[in-house]
DNA sequence: TCGAAATAGATGTATATACATCTCATTTGC
DNA sequence: GCAAATGAGATGTATATACATCTATTTCGA
């Protein structure tokens, strides 16, 4: 166990949030001049490519509850980032990116973008691969 | 991309965090019975293999905010989980597990175990020791 | 030694997260 | 066709998370 660091615990799931927590605040702080959160930016990119969705297929592609995402696109609208209509079934709300959404999703695109070459070129285009692959493996072993 | 999942988003962040969601919905379920959540478990399962250790430290080794912990050890203590005590510095608390700290740990430990072993049995061993190397070592690399 | 800088943790505030429950709209069984 | 069941999303509440700032303590430099 380092000073600074232990390299594990024993618990899977500890170990995952750990690791979030820490990529978290790495991409907040980078993404922070551009008054965004990685959480809300990945709204604006999962939205930028599946086009216009429901909520509830938003929160099943993101692994999110649904009323999760009420209380953050509600942060996002403010912003004017989110187009909501009604859909053909009344009770869902069809999203997808506003004009200014898109604006702000390419604003801050490059800003995301270097702050994974970055991390990319620290781990190792293999290492990246193997983990890309393996925490979708994870959230697919959980999900269904 | 399947029906209700996609592969993979560009993220590397986004991803890990949609991991870590799925995850901790699973092991909070798990745990649900027993009134505890997987972030207090963790909390229990660090204290418990370091011993005395100071707020700052287990911040550290959890790579969370000390004033995160300020408030998940508040709730803990409320349960009389944690032994809290000046140390010779006296700005800094040095944390313990109580003795009805420890009695929950041992409580929860099978249960626990069993979300666990359930989860490695679906991920099978190699790709659950993979998965714990490369999450660290992202932690490890963000961190430092 | 003493004042300035640094450090540990607490507190205020905002976002992220999920569950239980509610409302309203749709579907389903008869 | 209508009552019951289901489903989508909103709302109330609790925990998780971090940053800015504050207080109390310690350390450091002259």
């Amino acid at each position: 166990m380092s000073r600074t660091y232990p390299a594990s615990l024993p618990c899977l799931c500890a170990n995952l949030r750990r690791a979030s927590r820490a990529l978290t605040q790495r991409y907040d702080q980078a993404l922070r001049p551009l008054d965004i959160t990685i959480t809300q930016f990945t709204i604006l990119q999962a939205l930028s490519l599946t086009g216009v969705v429901s909520q509830g297929r938003l929160a099943e592609i993101l692994a999110m509850d649904s009323t999760t995402l009420t209380r953050t696109l509600a942060i996002m609208s403010k912003h004017g980032w989110i187009l909501s209509e009604p859909g053909p079934d009344r009770r869902e709300r069809r999203l997808s990116l506003s004009p200014a959404g898109r604006r702000k999703f390419q604003a801050v695109l490059p800003h995301w973008q270097r702050t994974q070459a970055q991390l990319r070129a620290r781990l190792g285009p293999d290492r990246w691969g193997d983990l890309m692959n393996a925490i979708n493996h994870v959230a697919l072993a959980v999900t269904d």
